[in-house]
DNA sequence: CTATACTTTCAGTAAGTACTGAAAACAGGA
DNA sequence: TCCTGTTTTCAGTACTTACTGAAAGTATAG
């Protein structure tokens, strides 16, 4: 294992499921917390459309900041060698950890990148180009259908197309003002805060 | 049915699966670009964590801008009964749609509201609320359990313990100016632009 | 009170997603 | 070349989520 926590004491301290429960008071504070922190946050990704799994392996790599291999990855999360394999390419793919090799070392080893602003920069330019784009460009084909030809004989024709259109209309605006501030984001992403949050926070108080 | 687009004529233009597809030229057109983007913005929920057929409703309420019933719905969106039912009280209980009584009528309709700013604020704190505060005070609580009893012997176990702090420290700033973004937001809400998004403007260009 | 029109609930099932484990592929060393 | 340690792939399976349809519930009208 790469992480720099030896087990010491193997106390007969079986704290419930987790693989392999550490040693001295410090490293068992520290698992704790780190478990914390990785749990929540697999839980959030997961109401965000991230999968559990993946949401907790780049916890994981982000929060104890050192580099990781496959199998500590499986053993701390108690996952498959496929799964975790699936996964940690997955995130790279994100661009939200990186490879690593280390000098005579066989095995790969995978960290997270360090700023949090980067790393959402990269997920909200991903999920934009993603989910919205094709979601604008729908919206303007629909435009278009509707311009063209427009309009109905009745009354109540009429009307129904003039709603349409005109709700099409406040979708685009918001989504076109929407992607102007995640291109700021994008544009500007890197360490600490960036342009657009300190924009904001002077701007707002 | 409630809307205003009856059938006139019953030709036999079979498109496909979709529920009976209407009428005249203009019917037509405008049926197939509500389609085509309640379709989409289907897809885009999904993949934020939010059931196709529930945004896809919502969608539907919305494109077309009029009040509509259970029955319109199911017909509309070739679904159960049961599954309209529930996901229509589902977006009722998240505020994004409403019922409505028409005199003299008995059964409800449902309509979208039509502010997309005001919906998404609406989302954006439920979200807030349900996902980023509790992984706030996770954070707080693993600094708590990382700052008293602090530090090991070994230098390697400080190191990392102090890795660990640190990352959680940059979390917690992240998500803290997020949410005061997401703050503002939502105390600005209605009607357009809001504040939010015109500081953002000018300030970015 | 009963009939009618409509809505909600929920057990059962279908559909979709995530995970495992073993086999295959790969790469460096001998 | 083969051996060894490692990663990747993927068929099969377990788990989760969404959906249906029918029964139960509710409300209004007569």
């Amino acid at each position: 294992m790469s992480t720099t926590l030896l087990k010491d004491e193997p106390t007969a301290e079986a704290t419930e499921a987790a693989a392999k429960p550490p040693i001295s008071e410090v490293d068992r504070k520290l698992h704790t917390a780190q478990d914390l922190f990785i749990r929540r946050w697999g839980e959030m990704g997961q109401t965000w459309g991230i999968n559990r799994t993946m949401a907790e392996i780049h916890a994981f790599l982000y929060i104890t900041g050192m580099p990781q291999c496959t199998d500590d990855v499986m053993e701390r999360l108690n996952i498959s060698r496929g799964n975790a394999s699936m996964s940690l390419r997955a995130l790279c793919d994100w661009g939200i950890i990186r490879r690593l090799h280390k000098r005579g070392e066989r095995r790969e080893y995978f960290e997270s990148l360090s700023d949090v602003w980067e790393m959402f920069s990269i997920i909200a330019a991903e999920r934009k180009r993603r989910e919205m784009d094709p979601v604008l460009e729908t919206i303007k084909q629909c435009q278009k259908m509707l311009d063209e030809s427009a309009l109905g004989k009745s009354a109540a024709r009429k009307e129904a197309v003039a709603l349409t259109r005109h709700r099409l209309q406040g979708m685009e605006e918001f989504m076109v003002v929407t992607n102007k501030i995640f291109q700021q984001f994008v544009g500007n992403a890197r360490s600490g805060l960036n342009r657009v949050a300190r924009v904001l926070l002077k701007a707002l108080g």
